[in-house]
DNA sequence: CTGCCATTTTACCGGC
DNA sequence: GCCGGTAAAATGGCAG
């Protein structure tokens, strides 16, 4: 067994467990604080007389447009496919 | 209608919509990549032989106030033995 | 406190968190066999040639379309709305 | 091109493709209804106070072997002595 | 056995 | 402040 001249033995299964523990929850963190900062972008919003949903569903729909595009894409080379080239 | 004196009339309320929904996508996309940096902080994880989803509910359990786990424990127990399990 | 002629008492709340419990569980259960069935159906429809993912596909799409139709409603409404009808 | 003497071409893969995603089409009906009837269900029992969220839990752990649960708990706990929590 | 996709669960947000 | 529904995350199952 392998002896440090400190007194506890160096867990390195547990420090690496702890390295990824804090590191995703630092980055959770960060996710957090950027929405927050949408949630401050929409109250602005709203206190300027904006519909927070109908923004909500515009920006959706702009997310949408593109995948749908793209799923199309996919279906016809997929049919391609499916019929040989 | 009113005229400015520049080219084009200012759309005010749509120059602010846009400002606002384009900062909000901006926003969510650094969400977006914050959550692929999580996501390979588990696959490294995972590669190093740890349990992912242990790990997830350890993140979860670190985050919630000790006594919320304790009541969720004891509920738990109090069902168990209700439906005599 | 009042008592019965049996020997255990009729715990009330562990009767009902049971049924509740059963009656999820054997609605589960259906869901299963049904998507089961479905399971046959593709095996099926790949036996005859046919490629699976394709078929997904079909079906997804023709699913959003009516989907997508009263999304359109609905902004259509919220728009309404938002400019006071 | 093949000629018959119906007046119409019967298009075999057709007809069968159509059949395949229309009794795909009705058990997914029908599934979503039991999803539907489970949602009820829940609801009834939230309604009697109990915590849906914890009913939950003991319906995916009676659905799971005993040995696995054991492991999983052991694992937390191993993971959690790891990282001195 | 790994990655992908569907389902399921959790968390959030707005309305009452 | 709760409740309902909606969007995000996580889990599980399937194909390659």
């Amino acid at each position: 067994m392998s002896v440090s001249t400190e007194e506890k033995p160096t867990n390195i299964a547990g420090d690496r467990l702890r390295s990824i523990i804090e590191r995703v929850e630092r980055l959770e963190e960060e996710r957090k604080a950027l929405a927050s900062d949408i949630k401050d972008i929409f109250s602005e919003a709203k206190s300027a007389g904006f519909d927070v949903k109908v923004i909500r569903q515009l920006i959706r729909i702009r997310k949408q447009e593109p995948a749908e595009v793209e799923e199309q894409e996919t279906l016809l080379d997929v049919y391609r496919r499916a019929i040989g080239m």
